[in-house]
DNA sequence: TTCATAGTTAGACGATAACCAAACTATGCC
DNA sequence: GGCATAGTTTGGTTATCGTCTAACTATGAA
């Protein structure tokens, strides 16, 4: 019985559409602020706002306050997991077994998880800058190497100027179409303006998805081979 | 957007309470009447019936009639999987500051999982198989090895029967209360029906959790360490 | 200080859905 | 057939909850 009402009070947080399309659009392991959440569940910011707490309090997310903005994020890997296991059942149980469109594929290949890569490039990237020991990985955390301080440098990022801010320098996000962590935080943002900056990469209107130019493709791949173009 | 609405729809049958403790009714993986899961639930036979019916039509229940009874059961192991993830969120949510008591340590040891062995006797073993080269594990995937076949005919189980059903035979499935996973799929369910065959374990009334007998834990023991009993 | 933006709180409205009682259908037993 | 039990359907009541507008608080920028 009292199984019962524990399982009853999660899945009702999760139950809601509005909700859930906040739960969803958290799912890359992000952050988003409450107006973001508000336009991504089609509500207006105060009835997001209620919601919002009622997630909170429900232990669902955790709320950052950075300045005048609240970044919402998923409380951790356990709430992404169970999010991940309806999802799963959604997708069984659904009678859609339409082809993954090309919007989607876009998606998978590379896209904008807040401000930072994601999609099989984020994944790749993180992987190569690991294997390059420009990133020491323990755990959670993510650590700059000696030799990946120097490389991002060279690449056109001040990390010592993002070394003085509040924002974590690395962070790992678990990517939701890949299953696997890809790069968060300042630097992970840092690389994304830095490609966009050199004609690498370029944003599609009113979408998460990232087109890769052919150069930028060459330069791309150059990049997690050995060293920065 | 519609990744949410989906999340929604499963999310919210789950959210109510009656529904909520029908399928926590469930998880030891019977079938039960209608009368007896509206008791379960707290609910008169009407409201329990029609609960019953949006669990059905939802996907997340199966009904087989047998005479003038409606047996109703969890429609499959997935649904058993999603159920014990959103658990697990709620029994590391819910603080209770109270320590855990018997009947709590009883499940965390040993339990049902819809059909298989789950608690820390489940991922004790699981690790065991993994270890001695039974099973072999690849990312999400699980196979069966050729040394894993034959120890498992040994121990009693008719794999090439198993092999011939459209249930996949090894499958692995999140413990949530030791976060780790164990061995769920139509072996993990063989498993544990040997287990009771052999008058190893038997599964208390009413309960989810399972009893090891003294010849029992002695027989898992071994079986764990190098050969079956 | 003044204005603008981000977010929460308050209050009211409307829809959804959970619930039960009573009537109805179906199956089994005598 | 006649009665009892299992379950569903219908109709109506109630309450919860999601939603909005409007007013309020807080932080940042000029």
């Amino acid at each position: 019985m009292k199984a019962g009402t524990d399982l009853a009070q999660i899945a009702s947080l999760v139950g809601d559409p509005a909700r859930a399309n906040m739960l969803a659009a958290l799912m890359n392991g992000g952050a988003l602020t409450a107006s973001e959440l508000a336009a991504e569940a089609g509500v207006t910011l105060p009835t997001a706002s209620a919601h919002l707490s009622k997630l909170s309090t429900g232990g669902l997310m955790r709320m950052t306050r950075q300045g005048r903005h609240r970044y919402y994020a998923l409380a951790d890997h356990q709430v992404a997991g169970m999010l991940e296991s309806i999802m799963g059942v959604a997708a069984s149980l659904g009678p859609k077994k339409v082809l993954p469109g090309p919007r989607d594929n876009a998606m998978r290949e590379a896209r904008v998880c807040y401000d930072h890569l994601a999609g099989e490039r984020g994944v790749a990237m993180f992987d190569a800058f690991v294997g390059r020991g420009l990133l020491a990985v323990s755990g959670e955390d993510v650590g700059l190497t000696e030799r990946g301080t120097a490389f991002f440098c060279d690449f056109g990022i001040d990390i010592a100027a993002m070394q003085g801010r509040r924002r974590p320098v690395c962070r790992s996000c678990l990517d939701w179409s890949v299953r696997r962590s890809h790069l968060a935080g300042g630097l992970g943002a840092a690389v994304l303006e830095r490609f966009v900056a050199l004609g690498w990469a370029r944003r599609e209107k009113n979408s998460r998805v990232m087109h890769f130019t052919p150069p930028g493709r060459a330069g791309f791949e150059r990049m997690l081979r050995d060293d920065a173009g």
